[in-house]
DNA sequence: TTGAAAGCGCTAACAT
DNA sequence: ATGTTAGCGCTTTCAA
């Protein structure tokens, strides 16, 4: 009730020198540079410093130091699992050395984001996390002329001059085909987010065309949707397909969202998954684990992401620019879940060889994968102590 | 190739000044008090301004103007759907206000959450978003001595002296109690979430056990456990409360994690819901009503409130603090899903029942509502149309 | 209405 | 090792 509202004005470093005795220089030294100032006195500084609850006026320190202390973070939305476990990996790092983060989101709006970018740029940033390609040469323009170091993410791109971390987009949508077409799909379907000033979109539906291509397989244009990252959004589009005259046996989706929805409007319709059609998605969000069926999927260690970033940020402000920019490869693992089988077709020819030989093995579940990082389907579903397992972090 | 490292270093004002012929202190009027130039000389002003690419300093602006045009928001983890939510709102709506968001979570720890207020006060921000209560008084006292306004979220609390925009937890778990108590149920579990640094967990914890407390039911010990808020955890709470000698026939969970991790943990041990066994939820995250069955729960206008708090921030920018804090209270709506019905006693005696009487209407899911916001069940299941509907945003 | 000049609070050369 | 001093780039009195 006393202490209301008569608190005193944050005092200056000045203010404290003058006070104790101590210059301003030596304060400064003190906090910037301990080492600079004997073991006494600076022990004296800092209780002098202490008992006038003494909190620094960045700006000014800001101005006069040419640093802020703060990085900055642009993705095109928060409300995403994964950009929300990047920008936590990313932050925490960077809170872990003493940084703040600027944070900004644009809705996939290129337009948006050079403004943002303008904007922190402007409010002052030591280093900046990008997702993705998609931008205008103005906006690298800006960054280099005030000498920002940055890095873009869920990418790869060797031949850039600035740091990327991530992965290559299209080629993972191929290992993704190549898994589908090794069990025995030929009829594909794709729901993909929209690939317009999305290039992690773009590139999937590129990358698995690709696939189908190599091997003299077409993906028409009706089995291919371009949908906002929505669950409703994915129930439309997987009803459209369908509606088809010979509907795909397995559909791709642009991400784990896309995924879940594509399954939701399968199992309200009663179709079964995966014995009538299989579903994958890209991401492996916790959702997609924890589904009914589990939903095979990539794993994108998106936290660990945010940790890569932040430390090649936060390398940028010691090492000078030297030699060409430090890559981060990111391994996405293939996770096997229940949304994927051989299309009904193939199970039924599996199933009349098996009854014809005399091995009547019900081996129901067991799939040839084709890449090595792979987990097995059965190390990756709901049972609970599995489960607890992928709650580690 | 050509325009590559040897860009121009940004230019400062008086640089831009000397140039021009038009001083420093006009240039900066044109930038903030544009009203205050004729317009004829503000007009080559402006001219002059782009020509030269000029882009104000952030540091030394707000050393001079004692103005960040920054907001902070600390929040418990933005990986969370509801925390993104609710940074997204106050993001985007700062954002069309000239401002922008610094950030920081500290996973639940007061202590984080201290030296993340210090932090930001000190990198200088105009306005602070923090949730809850759980702080002790010095987070107060920084923030009103650098006269930093702010407002608490998640909770509401008409006595405060700074605003608050949020609901009243325990009144919101009463009304939980009271539904089910109205459909039937007698005896109740609790999977919370952990108490402790968390007066949300601790409110709904202690509403839940009040409503039951004035119908005289007990809620013993061993029928409410706290656990963080993750699908594995709420998976062994349930696990947990279904080994007791008399399982629960309701389990109020702490959020829609929680919900869905004891719904899944019901699936998986092959029990009905909501036949057999009825689970709540708290929040209304997207997941809660496309899951199968949908999640019965409160609905919290996330974005919604992301954008009051910002426009109470927004607001003590120009207003000086006269009067009593605004406080937002908000609504929140209990929608009744799949996951509630009638306990299997009452069930079989309202079948009883009807059997004996001539009116054999088979309404198999209707139920009284004890609250006029609540909506229908029908009205908030997963047929396509409906989950359209709740995309509209 | 415009310009000159005085800081805003701090850091970093420069002296000592 | 410590103190003195000159800015950092801008906004805002204050005069004209």
């Amino acid at each position: 009730m006393t202490t209301r509202k008569p608190l005193p004005p944050p005092g200056t470093l000045k203010e404290v020198a003058d006070r104790s005795g101590i210059s301003a220089a030596t304060l400064s030294r003190v906090l910037n540079h301990p080492d600079l100032v004997r073991p006494e006195l600076r022990a004296r500084a800092e209780t002098v410093l202490a008992e006038a609850g003494y909190v620094p006026h960045g700006a000014a320190r800001s101005l006069a130091s040419r640093k802020t202390r703060t990085m900055g973070a642009i993705v095109p939305t928060v409300d995403s699992a994964l950009f929300a476990k990047i920008v936590d990996g990313l932050q925490q790092t960077i809170q872990a050395r003493g940084y703040q983060l600027l944070f900004a989101s644009n809705n996939y709006s290129p337009a948006r984001e050079a403004a943002e970018v303008r904007a922190l740029l402007e409010r002052g940033i030591d280093g900046l996390m990008l997702v993705g390609t998609v931008r205008g040469p103005e906006v690298y323009d800006m960054l280099r002329q005030r000498g920002v170091p940055f890095v873009t993410t869920c990418h790869y791109d060797a031949t850039a001059a600035w740091p990327t971390v991530g992965w290559d987009n299209a080629a993972e949508s191929e290992r993704i085909a190549d898994y589908l077409l090794d069990i025995g799909h030929r009829r594909f379907g794709v729901i993909a987010g929209q690939a317009k000033d999305n290039d992690r979109a773009a590139e999937r539906i590129a990358g698995f065309r690709r696939a189908l291509q190599k091997r003299g397989i077409a993906l028409p244009p009706e089995r291919v949707t371009e949908r906002p990252y929505t669950v409703p959004e994915a129930r439309h589009a997987m009803a459209a397909l369908l509606r088809l005259p010979e509907p795909p046996t397995a559909v791709m989706c642009g991400n784990d969202i896309l995924a879940y929805g594509a399954l939701q409007e399968c199992l309200w319709r009663e179709l079964r998954v995966p014995e009538q059609i299989s579903i994958t998605g890209f991401d492996n969000i916790e959702m997609a684990a924890h589904c009914r069926p589990g939903i095979t999927t990539l794993h994108v260690p998106a936290f660990e992401l945010g940790e890569t970033a932040a430390r090649l940020l936060l390398d940028a402000q010691t090492t000078a620019p030297s030699g060409p920019p430090e890559h981060a490869f990111i391994e996405l693992e293939l996770i096997v879940r229940g949304t994927t089988a051989p299309p009904p077709a193939v199970e039924r020819a599996r199933r009349a060889r098996a009854s014809a030989s005399a091995t009547s093995t019900a081996s129901t579940g067991s799939i040839v994968l084709p890449h090595a990082t792979a987990r097995s389907a059965a190390s990756s579903t709901t049972p609970l102590h599995v489960s607890a397992r992928s709650a580690r972090k």
